[in-house]
DNA sequence: GCCAAAATTGTAAGCGCTTACACTCTTCTT
DNA sequence: AAGAAGAGTGTAAGCGCTTACAATTTTGGC
């Protein structure tokens, strides 16, 4: 095969017959240049198909024109749908981007944080999905001269996007007390150090307050620990049938706890709503298909958005305005696993 | 905040007291280096905490260090696993991973295409996942000087990954007759050019073979098409129960379609296997969920596999080897939808 | 019209690394 | 024991870009 040779910065020179450092300037729409020169150029590398090194813009001082998506998982659904939303914002922006996962390993977070120089040049930012970060990891990040956007994230220095998790909380616990449902009991996840769910203990905290709201007040035995994943809804609906008295309604505070509930109530012959009512955050897809009453949070949304805020920061790193916190819609769907209660 | 000094190959070689030469070579493996030299490189480097920039190593014709995952989409429960399963393996042996979804946009793959200079400049290889080439792709890839590896794909000139779809189809549709049933129909995913199901047509062959082993033949009304989707799987359902008789049992070629199936089917009051056998394939985490009887493949496993080698290749660049194309095993799980025909 | 200030363009020095090639020591031959 | 071959190491020239800073052209005020 013949090597192709790289069209260099050089060429468009020639071509457009201005200095490499016009080109230059030109081609990243930096002050200094006539409209005529940035005509000519922008002619030229198009007719050329220049496109910029990389590898050379960063080395010299420039940008690497990749953006580095940090996640707990990238196989939740959850975390799926927001990543492939901010790849495709990143991607039509030009940038390239680095999917790390943590995969619930504190090994890897450590990593990062130790090599926070050698990330910080290979990418120009980082979108963080729902990482829980100490306080010195948030000093670390905001220092490393890193732009910085978040999903799910509360009290950081940097944009973030999320949906208000204690309304949504809220939102699904008022649904099932407004039936008539008093009650309840909770499958929540929590928060380890390995594999911490952020928006656990908000969640929490809006079903708490709903029942507040109804002048009722939260039992601990049921508050049982979902770790937010089917098999862990499974074992604390289990729990839940096997040794203490049934509610009446349960919330899972996030739909793969629901199903896992649902799964346990089916194995002791129970069902919902017939037996007990049952209802989620999320919205996944099964939840449609299986009935599931829910509070729907725009996910793609999320990264989406994050992903925007991020881009924005890189290409107009000089409008210096202050870290904006973003609230999404949540709303109650209501399907087939809750109803009034007699 | 001090913005540290980057530390340089230079001072490695400073400390070691050896040429950056020298240090450089130490720090590849490359040979022609004592023993000596290389004990005294990797200690400074260590003592230094030395990470080489890939943007200079690139720059100066080394590697980028990171490889290109593209896949049809990131958020289908196959590619999610795939991706993160590659992802862990990449990470694990110091490599970036780019994450590029293709996201059913012919598009999208059009512009990797057109910019594959581009590419090979920031990536060292490229991992695809289930990517439907065309001839003229796969040899402009081929050409590149990209290492590549793949997962699902067949006859492409490098290593690659997968399960026998046909066999794999076979076991499904096998089991349908084993158990006495013979008015099948089969949902398939359709082979369109904007979002292309590789394997669909493997699979349908096998459903073929397996009629044919029983001496019975395909009947072109019970091929429905089900776009691989939940969605899908759900429309093809309905239009078998609305319009046609319905036959004893179904085979879905992936289990998201057969879900879609056992959905329409409630949606009329009936149920499997009670009215209808249904089976898939993938075993899907929901599939245990809902009973769905399947033929399980590791997918995981798939994408770790196919990662492992392209790294391989990437790190003895010096053994040229041909492509090799392997298959994983597949297994047939019988759970609660498919049943004996009386 | 003249000159300073502003706008535009060019020159050249790196960024941190790889690598061709030159050089210095060791080892073996014969 | 002398010379060739080879192992180990160093020198220096880039890779393609950004960016101070210098040079040049344009603009505008009077």
């Amino acid at each position: 095969m013949v090597k192709a040779h790289r069209v260099t910065i050089q060429d468009v020179a020639v071509l457009s017959g201005l200095s490499i450092c016009t080109v230059s300037r030109a081609l990243r729409n930096l002050p200094n240049v006539s409209e005529k020169a940035q005509a000519k150029v922008a002619d030229a590398a198009a007719k050329l198909g220049y496109k910029a090194s990389s590898a050379a813009a960063r080395l010299a001082g420039g940008n690497t024109g990749s953006i580095a998506i940090i996640a707990p998982t990238a196989t939740a659904w959850f975390f799926a749908q927001a990543v492939e939303a901010a790849e495709e914002v990143f991607g039509d922006s030009g940038f390239d981007s680095v999917l790390i996962s943590l995969r619930g390993k504190s090994s890897v977070k450590r990593k990062i944080f130790d090599d926070l120089l050698g990330l910080s040049q290979r990418v120009d930012g980082v979108l963080l999905l729902n990482v829980d970060l100490s306080e010195s990891e948030v000093a670390l990040l905001a220092a490393s001269g890193l732009a910085v956007a978040s999903v799910g994230m509360t009290s950081v220095p940097w944009d973030n996007v999320g949906i208000d998790d204690e309304l949504a909380a809220w939102q699904a616990t008022s649904h099932l007390l407004g039936l008539g449902h008093w009650d309840l009991a909770v499958l929540s996840g929590r928060e380890t150090q390995e594999n911490s769910v952020l928006t656990s203990s908000d969640r929490l905290k809006g079903f708490s307050r709903a029942l507040k709201d109804h002048h009722l007040t939260v039992h601990p035995d049921l508050v049982i620990n979902s770790d937010s994943t089917i098999d862990g809804g499974r074992k604390a609906m289990n729990e839940l049938i096997a040794h203490r008295s049934l509610p009446t309604a349960v919330f899972a505070d996030c739909d793969e706890a629901a199903f896992g509930a649902l799964m346990a109530m089916r194995e002791h012959g129970l069902s919902a709503p017939k037996n007990v009512s049952v209802i989620g955050i999320d919205d996944h897809p099964m939840s449609w298909f299986l009935g599931l009453s829910t509070v729907a949070q725009p996910v793609a949304d999320q990264g989406a958005f994050a992903a925007n805020l991020l881009v924005d920061r890189l290409q107009n790193a000089d409008a210096p305005n202050e870290p904006s916190n973003h609230f999404l819609d949540t709303k109650l769907i209501e399907r087939k696993t809750t109803r009034r209660q007699r």
